[in-house]
DNA sequence: TGCGTGCTGTAACAAATGTTACGATTCACG
DNA sequence: CGTGAATCGTAACATTTGTTACAGCACGCA
């Protein structure tokens, strides 16, 4: 299918061999918006493709506190970093946000692909490395970094804050808890007023 | 070298094979305990292989906060997951505890070689996809659950707690804290004490 | 226009964690 | 046997964040 063309992963490699590809066992599926297409533990034996539609990925803890942990829009994939994994589990839950179309590539076909093309090795280590270098990221942001600090941080990675509510899920608080510091910050002069929402001063 | 085949990375790949990647520029550094190894901020462009001695993964927050994020022993690859990542940065600082020997291997070397070698290429996918398992189980800790229950999850991961300061970094509290609560899991039965340490209950 | 719905700001209080300080214990070493 | 260093438990207090509740405001819709 040309769908896959157009994502960074396949860029740069030969139509014939994409099409030997996908030869081997894999399928096209079809989400509806809203429906749940990876839950935390599930195992993940096959490449997933997002071509088309919106994603989340959350996390869930045992207290009910939930994490919006990335956005997936397409093209795009889906949790490349537990494809090669043991044990092979994903710790997210990913829901459809829009309709989404995902390809479901054989983990064994991809593996041999990718060393038939350099070109597909490459990007899908930098894959691996972005995801890497992200929750890195992500982890220094929760483990020392306080609440402030990371509203400032998304302020510098995004341009402005316009929904509060979804902010907070993002950040790891409440949605007052996110109020009140944002009213603190604007207080300091750290951000200012954007319309209905926030932007950086 | 025969050092480097005691690491899992080139446990199933030929003594030539091996041979030929050592020709391309790589070098042996050995470095004294207490040296650091790698800075925060650091560009990362050639494979580092700790071959001997143990070393240690800190990150440090803005506010002086400092976490231990993982104990580096020989034989073990060192930030695998950023030498392929944009930007080519480390996000960690690495310091040896005792005195290391680290091998660097130029990074396109070996790409090179990974094609080659099947089974280099997959110890090096799975290496990447634990350290993404790692680093979001990490995270989860962090974003959705209080000290206690960092505490409880150490316990399962580890046998017992034998230095109260040790472990407090490692969850990102301050001793104290640590302290606290686990005086009060010794209240609520959740552990008991282990000699001078503490362990599951 | 009036009303329900959803998002927001805010306040009062509770819980969790950091900060600082102090005394107790252990242990190596003179 | 003393002594200093390291570690630990603990207490009092400060700070941060969660919890709950309520009121305002914008918006769509009958």
């Amino acid at each position: 299918m040309e769908e896959l063309k157009r994502i960074k992963l396949f860029a740069g490699c030969s139509d014939d061999a994409l099409e030997r590809l996908l030869e081997s066992p894999c399928r096209r599926q079809e989400y509806p918006a809203g429906r749940r297409m990876l839950n935390a533990g599930d195992p993940c034996r096959a490449l997933m493709v997002l071509v088309e539609g919106q994603a989340e990925a959350r996390m869930i803890g045992e207290e009910g506190r939930e994490l919006l942990v990335d956005h997936l829009n397409a093209p795009m994939l889906l949790a490349p970093a537990f494809l090669f994994a043991t044990p092979n589990i994903v710790p997210v839950e990913v829901t459809a946000v829009t309709d989404c179309v995902v390809w479901h590539i054989n983990r064994e076909a991809f593996f041999e692909f990718m060393q038939q093309e350099p070109s597909v090795l490459r990007a899908f280590l930098e894959e691996l490395s972005a995801k890497g270098h992200f929750l890195s990221g992500k982890m220094r942001s929760f483990a020392v970094k306080g609440l402030k600090n990371r509203v400032f941080e998304y302020l510098e990675e995004n341009v402005n804050i316009t929904s509060v509510a979804d902010v907070a899920q993002q950040l790891g608080a409440t949605r007052p808890s996110l109020s009140r510091v944002l009213s603190e910050m604007l207080g300091e002069g750290l951000v200012v007023k954007d319309g209905k929402g926030y932007r950086k001063a």
